[in-house]
RNA sequence: GGAGGGAUGACCGAGUGGACGAUGGUGACGGUCUUGAAAACCGUUGUGGCUCUCAGGCCACCGAGGGUUCGAAUCCCUCUCCCUCCGCCA
């Protein structure tokens, strides 16, 4: 959410913000129509129910049975003239909130302006991709040769999209969720929260979710509660409606959960494979902080997550996205991108954005800098820390061996019960 | 699932139609006193909107949304959430 004040005062920064993300400035002029008319009508409104409070107050004091009843009697058209007008009010402010929502955030001056992803710009490149002495297979041959992941299964039980693991592949996977989390929280500062998958509509909607991306997202009919297609949805609304001290921030939260989402947009594509299921883990890193520090905060982020893929010793690139690659609810975002030499693709592994107050605002989260102060909305910043898929096809394609059995990275053998290799002699 | 009770400011808690944006207490902050601290005493302690050069003025907010009324924290309706007991259950 936009501030009505800065659209007022700014709108053609805002149409220009707008435009650069290939978006209609055209709502521009709509919600400044709209916001003239509330602001006629409340101030109609505001000085009929000054009157009427006004007078109501000497009502109760008045001895005078005839003046009183004649007081009483124009109040009650007062009343009447007010009920009809906040009528119209309520209409507009709901018309007001209604263009509102689909305003996105505005990017920030440093995203490079361009229509869609080919303008992206790489800024960071790290590693070699691994020289093979034999041709490597992509994940979807290798692990059900493996016997770690099972699609037919998957898709007798839920559908296309859906794929079972098993074994080491389960076991992989949940290495890597307890390795990433434990990195997080023991050496960047992070704070493990263990959110609930499903959330209420309202927390979609401050989260920027709803309204626009209604089809994307599953939710029960009957209790009208919204599957998580991400953990930034209950991560966002853990501070929703608070005024925080400026003492507590910044808040840096760390958070593993499922995900999940429809994909109606991207509907026959990436089908093969699990880089895009309708369900997938990830583990989400979050901060919360004062707008001075949200750009730091962003770099810091992007160096965390490449920690990991470092770590792993996965091949990345890091892309700043251009105003049209966008999401809806960011001002600045990076992406980080893995190579998988099996399927010969980078892989997005993380997407890591500051929302600025957009998210703030809809949520309603601030902080008061110091004692006594004014309080301010605060700035949200989201990023994958990293998703868990993605990572398990990098691992796996990169540390494949001509044996079709796969090296364990030396970091996750801890969090693997000391396994080594996968398949192979030591296949469990 | 059944029965009952509740939601008021940072927190506790009073308030059942008119001077209530809200008694009182706690906490926090400032001050007096003190060598210093404590205690005591005095004072301060909300959010948003509209208007506005400033000073200010006005409006709204007592879980949310409607309604009754000249006037609602207070009465009525709907919803949400919380608590207690019973039942069921990983």
């Amino acid at each position: 959410m936009l501030d009505i004040a800065f659209i007022r005062e700014r709108p053609e920064q805002v149409k220009e913000g707008l435009i650069n993300r290939g978006d209609s400035p055209n709502i521009v002029d709509e919600v400044l129509t709209l916001d003239g008319h509330r602001r006629a009508l409340l101030q109609q409104v505001e000085a009929l129910r000054a009157e009427r409070n006004r007078v109501s107050k000497e009502i109760s004091r008045m001895r005078d049975k005839t003046e009183r009843e004649e007081r009483i009697a124009a109040m009650r058209l007062v009343g009447k003239r007010i009920g009809e007008l906040e009528t119209r009010l309520r209409q507009v402010e709901s018309d007001l909130r209604q263009v509102m929502a689909f305003l996105p955030a505005l990017p920030h001056e440093s995203v490079p302006v361009g229509p869609d992803e080919t303008h992206n710009v790489v800024v960071r490149q790290w590693g070699e991709p691994r020289e093979f002495d034999f041709e490597p297979i992509p994940h979807w041959d290798l692990g059900p040769e493996l016997d770690i992941l099972d699609f037919e299964r998957g898709v007798k039980l839920s559908g296309s999209r859906f794929y079972v693991l098993k074994k080491e592949g389960a076991r992989l996977q949940r290495a890597l969720i307890s390795w990433m989390l434990d990195v997080h929280t023991r050496e960047h500062g992070y704070t493990e929260i263990y959110p609930p998958f499903v959330v209420k509509k309202e927390c979609m909607w401050t989260a920027g979710e709803l309204p626009k991306f209604a089809e994307n997202i599953y939710h029960d009919v009957e209790d009208d509660i919204w599957l998580v297609p991400t953990a930034e949805v209950p991560l966002t609304n853990l501070h929703r409606d608070e005024i925080l001290s400026g003492d507590d921030l910044p808040l840096h939260y760390v958070a593993y959960t499922a995900c999940f989402r429809r994909e109606k947009m991207s509907a026959g594509r990436d089908v093969r494979g699990i880089k895009r299921g309708h369900q997938f883990d990830k583990v989400e890193m979050y901060r919360i902080t004062t707008p001075e520090t949200s750009y730091q905060a962003l770099e810091e982020m992007v160096e965390e997550a490449l920690d990991l893929c470092r770590r792993l010793g996965l091949p990345y690139r890091v892309l700043e996205l251009c105003t049209g690659d966008l999401g809806f609810h960011s001002s600045k975002t990076y992406d980080i991108e893995v190579w998988a030499p099996g399927c010969g693709e980078w892989l997005e592994v993380s997407s890591l954005s500051n929302c600025e107050s957009f998210q703030a605002r809809r949520a309603n989260i601030r902080y008061r800098p110091e004692r006594g102060a004014k309080p301010r909305f605060v700035h949200t910043l989201n990023g994958s820390g990293l998703a868990l898929p993605r990572i398990m096809i990098a691992v796996l394609e990169t540390y494949q061996q001509a044996d079709g059995s796969v090296i364990v990275p030396e970091v996750l053998r801890p969090w693997m019960g000391g396994i080594e290799v996968i398949g192979g002699d030591q296949a469990a």
